[in-house]
DNA sequence: GTTGAAAATGAAAATCATTCTCTAATAGGG
DNA sequence: CCCTATTAGAGAATGATTTTCATTTTCAAC
């Protein structure tokens, strides 16, 4: 499942050739159910026995991002998170600021804001950029 | 008045001392109606004839920070720009992308959301980023 | 006015994610 | 198998932010 999902991204980028580096980068993303930065990805990738430059890791995330195939995040220092789109839209996350892991919440009520925001004030070609953090249940002290 | 602004921020810092730097950091501060850069910011302050340490512009807004007395947001680059919070609570922002001109925007609607977020999700202490930019009437080509 | 301890400053070095550069490797059509 | 455009990647560069630490400054007490 994970092949197939990898053999798809990579046909939805325009690369002229497969290598083994870009499919051992998909194949590990895809992998991945939370964020990562670039770092942790070339980790994991190193961790599977396969070597993979850093600067390839950044190049294919890039990508990923220009064709719209990942979630993009901040985290608290300010490093990039990255986190394979799962449909078509894309989504926001709630992240827990203990552990990391992170749950896709409903948002239609910012997005409907978001456009409603771009008529009101004339703004055009409005984006909007929205992050919640916050401390999962699992993670309290004591409940 | 912007001299008044600048003593009633300092006064809601902890600093034990007022020294000539922190005064020009607030004064200059408080004369900014957009979002500026820590360096512009000591750009603005040196062009002022006030020699400052960038260091200390930095603890300066990191200090404002803390203290919840500036709003935050990141450029494209990852750069952090600060902006004095005009009243009590902190605002969300629509940015121009191509002036870089901003203007705060109701959202209540968002904070309404992020508080129906918490509560659904059963996690504590939801804190949230909203960035929004887009292409000001102004800025747009042809009307 | 003088003093001294604590606070504040700032130049320079360190950090660190990300990008750039440029050469070597190689995929894949011919 | 060969050729060449594409891709890879080591290492240097970048640049914002933070840290370090020696020096300066403030200000309350004398």
């Amino acid at each position: 499942m994970s092949c197939q999902n990898a053999e798809q991204l990579a046909r939805c980028l325009p690369a002229a050739r497969r290598t083994r580096q870009r499919g051992a980068v998909l194949h590990v993303l895809v992998d991945c159910t939370e964020f990562v930065s670039a770092q942790q990805l070339h980790a994991l990738i190193t961790a599977d026995g396969i070597a993979v430059g850093l600067t390839t890791v950044y190049r294919m995330l890039r990508e990923l991002e220009v064709y719209d195939r990942v979630d993009v995040v901040r985290d608290e220092a300010g490093e990039r998170l990255y986190r394979l789109r799962p449909f078509g839209g894309h989504r926001h996350y709630l992240v827990c600021r203990s552990c990391g892991r992170s749950r896709p919440v409903d948002a239609e009520v910012v997005e409907a804001w978001v456009d409603r925001v771009g008529e009101t004030t004339g703004y055009a070609a409005v984006e909007h950029t929205v992050e919640l953090t916050g401390i999962c249940a699992t993670c309290r002290p004591t409940s």
